[in-house]
DNA sequence: CGGACGGCCTGGGAGC
DNA sequence: TGCTCCCAGGCCGTCC
């Protein structure tokens, strides 16, 4: 499931393999992705705009194009971007292909269709709902211990679920946002507010930490995330905790536990993320 | 108003 | 072998 980093690794590659080339052609397969907002035709409005630039807020891709508009997809569970040539046969569940100015395509494929691409006027991207309402960037300079700390004080809400807040924190999912508790000995079900400053300290660096080694590993495929070549990551490799219920800690051997909160499957360490 | 929860959607795996 | 059921979870709308 593509989390910051899956969606930092598919904004670079397209960064690097589409910017300045033109629309020729879309096509909508699935109408009900293809969101055109208050536009009245998604395929007529991006005809002959040229791909400008590529940014990320959270786990929100944003393509700037020309003249002013832009698109706001995000990948869900299951989408995928990805720049490819015509040749290659067009996947199941691809809903759009866009058919680019040098011959190749970038087709917008998700199983499950919980995704979707927003057609947006660029002017209006800061007041766009979705982008407005996220919380701070994980990998920003504005992200400290001590905004942490502020985040989590007087919250009775468990940390695991305050770190998977959209609105407080842009970016981690139940991925990274595991890894990132074990890493720092945090028990997924603490209350937010009984975290020690170590503790605080210590997740703040973990978070960084987990999303930084994510990006370099080029992003986690524990199912459906490839790059926006189709590559798949190497991060599964390296995860401590999750996807590993039943198993032994790589820490202290001992085996792994899971428990629901905010309705998503926690893996963790009994001993090492100890619930005091 | 903050937090819990169901709905969306399909493929894969478990169980029979 | 093939059927049914459940699970995976990001975000949004609804409800308390």
């Amino acid at each position: 499931m593509p989390e910051l980093p899956e969606v930092e690794i598919v904004r670079q590659s397209l960064e690097v393999r589409v910017t300045g080339l033109k629309i020729e052609e879309v096509k909508v397969l699935t109408p009900s992705v293809a969101r055109s907002g208050e536009f009245s035709d998604f395929r007529e409005i991006l005809l002959g705009k040229i791909f400008r630039a590529f940014k990320r807020r959270g786990k929100y891709l944003i393509a700037h194009l020309s003249e002013g508009i832009s698109l706001v997809a995000h990948l869900r569970m299951t989408g995928r971007w990805v720049y490819t040539t015509p040749e290659i046969p067009v996947p199941k569940h691809t809903h759009i292909i866009f058919v680019l100015s040098n011959g190749a395509e970038l087709r917008f494929t998700d199983i499950r269709r919980f995704g979707g691409i927003d057609i947006v006027l660029t002017d209006f991207l800061p007041q766009y709902k979705s982008l407005t309402k996220l919380g701070v960037e994980p990998l920003s300079e504005e992200f400290t211990s001590e905004y942490l700390g502020a985040l989590v004080k007087n919250k009775k809400l468990k940390i695991k679920a305050l770190i998977l807040d959209q609105t407080r924190l842009a970016g981690l999912g139940n991925i990274y946002a595991d890894e990132a508790l074990f890493l720092a000995g945090v028990n997924p079900q603490r209350e937010a507010s009984t975290l020690r400053e170590p503790e605080i300290i210590q997740l703040h660096g973990a978070i960084r930490e987990v999303l930084e080694k994510g990006i370099a590993n080029k992003g986690t495929s524990f199912s459906d995330y490839v790059d926006g070549e189709g590559n798949r990551g190497q991060n599964q490799l390296s995860l401590n905790v999750y996807g590993r219920y039943g198993e032994h800690c790589n820490n202290c051997g001992t085996t792994l536990a899971k428990l629901k909160i905010g309705g998503r499957t926690s893996v963790y360490c009994p001993l090492c993320q100890n619930p005091e």
